[in-house]
DNA sequence: ACAATACTTCGATAGGTATCAAAGTGTCGA
DNA sequence: TCGACACTTTGATACCTATCGAAGTATTGT
């Protein structure tokens, strides 16, 4: 039976790593904000015209205060599940591939 | 922008029931479990010598008391995670498959 | 029946969190 | 330069949770 970080030797994150990601997805309007940028990252084109998820708009479509939103985002990154990077006056979100990857990994091949 | 349960029309569970999901999967020692009953659901044979994973294994393999241990198998439980049978003396867990499928869907195909 | 085993329930504690209103900061257009 | 805009920080509140020890319950072997 394995039950500690050792047993998954080619394991990316640890336990706690992972914990703390799914964590971030506990809160149902911090999973729409991830589901949102998951999405975009999908259907996006090139890196060109691509200008990511704007908080901006999680903001507005969602109902919880600005405060509320700029803390989940904080707490999406804090997890390693986005990047935020500033444009001018907005802020846009991007998906951190390695930590979806390893928990579809958990998910899927274990 | 979807950023509601009724974007996702083919979904098999809602946002919150979603975020329980994963809210469940927020602690170490309860990821722990969870990825044991995966491994043993991804690794058994047949249903006759199956006898799924035992409370009584992790409440010898972690670091926490037994009424921690109770208290996380309930909680797997609650968040539709895992389903358990009572075998004699023993309390067996098993992998509860439609809601892993749809925490890999949505990891993978958004 | 009785003791041992495998949990379970209860009560308590220490710590975390989702949310808000109010006030602050940085950026841009006029 | 000034106001509007897009967040961010702070402080507060109400609630949730991981863990424990102690006591309880159910099952089995003798």
């Amino acid at each position: 039976m394995y039950m500690t970080d050792a047993d998954y030797p080619s394991a990316e994150f640890s336990d706690d790593e992972l914990a703390l990601a799914f964590k971030a997805l506990s809160n149902p309007n911090r999973l729409r904000i991830y589901r949102e940028i998951l999405r975009h990252d999908r259907h996006d084109v090139g890196p060109e015209d691509d200008a990511g998820c704007l908080v901006f708009d999680f903001i507005n479509k969602l109902d919880i205060g600005a405060p509320t939103v700029s803390h989940h985002v904080k707490e999406l990154v804090r997890a390693g599940l986005i990047r935020v990077e500033r444009n001018g006056k907005y802020l846009s979100c991007y998906l951190n591939a390695p930590m979806r990857n390893a928990m579809a990994v958990l998910l899927n091949n274990e």
